[in-house]
DNA sequence: GGATGGCATGTTGACGTCAACATCGTAGCC
DNA sequence: GGCTACGATGTTGACGTCAACATGCCATCC
């Protein structure tokens, strides 16, 4: 914490307002809009601000105001795309409102580094809480404060707080009927981690797809959306002739798999149509470049910012709602019809 | 901003105390860590606590402590990698001295944005301010106040600001080196925009280089830090057969590049070699895998944190200082010896 | 038994701001 | 001329916390 002894403190209120001759009070009402202040007085006032450098003691105001025109956020290494991007959306619509956003990262997704996360950032002057996919915390391990107004992007949270998700089913639907529409027999999935919510939506989706199409439903390969392990899988599934479509549980991933198939030999989209999900930047300069389905992370965290401000400006009105933000399918070049030589894969 | 005539207010020490039939005092050194208070008194204390789920109030313990344990940090489209990565060492120092961070995002890299975004920061409740990379303002067009420690990352505020650079010059040494070493008669340079101090001094050093190695110091192109521009200007180098080996200002801009010459049927690295600057995480799964110079933004980032918060907690010594963290070449699979059907190119 | 000292606890005030109320002066009106 | 009304400005107190000081109690010691 920092040193309280400090006395660096700038000019209050009163400093200017005895170099300007008035009371405090009309010091204020310059500041402020201000109703009624004589153009000469305020021109007093003013000056004497500029002299002293006066600026407003943010804490006062908070004190008075019970507020603190500031919210948190919460996520697990916000450096990924998808946190990144979202906490640019939740830091520009918060920006728009007047409010500040206090980030906390959790450096690692465990219980305890999330408790000790939550824990600092309830310490924090915050009015409001944002919470980006808490993946491995349940809302009571979290140990939130009750009166604090939380939202939640796309996790276990959403039941018990208002949440904005992205629909990763249309998504996932999207990409594996593309494939399908391709000519491929069926469709393989690099999933995400077993515990994330978001990867059990795109792997149960993809299984029913190709379960409503009459399609074989291969076994999928569990990752942990790195590309290290995508391109560690990678090997496995370049090594397999009968594959010719992967659908994985996200970009890195997907660009860790097209490593791998390249260095076996294995060309894309000729021998295997690849398809990642996120729509990070680079995807569109990979090569080939990647087929994906897009998130509209701003968008999530607009509709973050909008929800839990409502949530805080609001006395009551707490019922949770769930916000979908739609999908889409991005067709690049890592997708192309199936190959005829591996047709042999029965349906 | 948000409403300031919401009544939503916790429990107060003073509730506390008259449910505990104590003092406000006895109240606030329980909360502390708390100096002589019998354990008996301390557990009634606890009840109370507990009861009326007491939390302090940051917004009076600030206003008296004349602090806020916050810092504010100024960055451009932080969603990219060193901005993020930066962002998250200054975020986990700053965590770990229990110092919160409060992070503005300045959205386009022009002045204005710059100044309101400052603006919206020296507004905020916040003991100092880091500032990433502003390219596009000058110190007295950001007119921040003149008692607000203020440490920078990379910029031309260096002079002004204690600052933390990378050794932009080491790295860009040693790439140049490792190219030449390779058998490259010269080595062709994508920069970055003629405005921002890193991509000058990369492109001088290199031109330095060149120099000193007495070889031909071919036109430079002018990127922009995109992998758009890479990949367009890409197809222009990939047109020109002289060109063995490229230097990219940073990592996205050669992988805009790597796209280009794929393309254009120019193998990597055996027709033409590729390095990039940054080390950014998907260097390692593109195809070939990228040669970078990696820069530790984790460090940078703590060491930002270390500045400041020296500055906050001493009164005077304030003269500027800067601290260089190392950059490192980290040889991959876009470099390799340059072609023998080349070296026709005069020395 | 009374003085001493130390520990536990209480009281006061100040941090900076601003709403609410109080005061003062003057223009306008009959 | 005296009264009203309103505009400009001042005064007071409270938001929650905590350092500094004050008080009160008890054990100890001669």
């Amino acid at each position: 914490m920092l040193d309280p002894r400090r006395p660096r403190r700038g000019a209050s209120i009163n400093d200017v307002a005895r170099l300007a001759g008035v009371s405090g009070q009309t010091v204020s009402r310059v500041a402020h809009g201000s109703t009624s202040v004589r153009p000469e007085t305020r021109a007093k006032v003013l000056a004497a601000m500029e002299r002293l450098g006066y600026a407003p003691n943010h804490a006062a105001r908070a004190l008075r105001a019970g507020e603190f025109g500031t919210i948190g956020l919460l996520a697990h290494r916000f450096e990924r795309t998808g946190e990144a991007l979202t906490t640019e959306g939740v830091i520009g619509a918060a920006a728009a409102q007047n409010v500040g956003v206090t980030v906390v990262d959790v450096r690692r997704d465990e219980v305890d580094d999330w408790q000790s996360a939550a824990s600092r950032l309830t310490h924090q002057a915050i009015d409001g809480l944002v919470v980006i996919r808490a993946e491995q915390a349940t809302p009571e391990e979290l140990a939130l404060p009750a009166d604090l107004p939380v939202v939640v992007s796309d996790s276990r949270f959403a039941g018990r707080y208002p949440a904005v998700v992205a629909d990763q089913a249309q998504g996932t639907r999207e990409a594996v009927q593309h494939l399908l529409d391709l000519g491929h027999r069926t469709v393989h999935h690099v999933a995400g981690p077993a515990d994330s919510e978001p990867a059990a939506v795109r792997l149960d989706t993809w299984r029913r797809m190709l379960e409503e199409a009459g399609r074989r439903v291969p076994e999928p390969w569990r990752g942990d959306w790195t590309a290290r392990t995508g391109y560690g899988l990678g090997h496995e599934i370049a090594a397999d002739p009968s594959v010719t479509a992967v659908f994985c549980a996200n970009d890195e991933t997907a660009l860790g798999l097209l490593r791998a198939l390249h260095e076996a030999g294995r060309r894309v989209p000729e021998d295997v149509s690849v398809v990642g999900f996120d729509g990070i930047a680079l995807g569109e300069f990979t090569y080939p470049p990647l087929t994906t389905v897009s998130q509209d992370f701003h968008a999530i965290g607009r509709e973050l910012v909008r929800l839990l401000l409502d949530r805080v400006r609001a006395t009551g009105a707490d019922e949770p709602q769930r916000v979908v933000v739609p999908t889409e399918l991005v067709v690049r070049r890592t997708t192309g019809p199936a190959a005829e030589n591996h047709n042999a894969d029965p349906a």
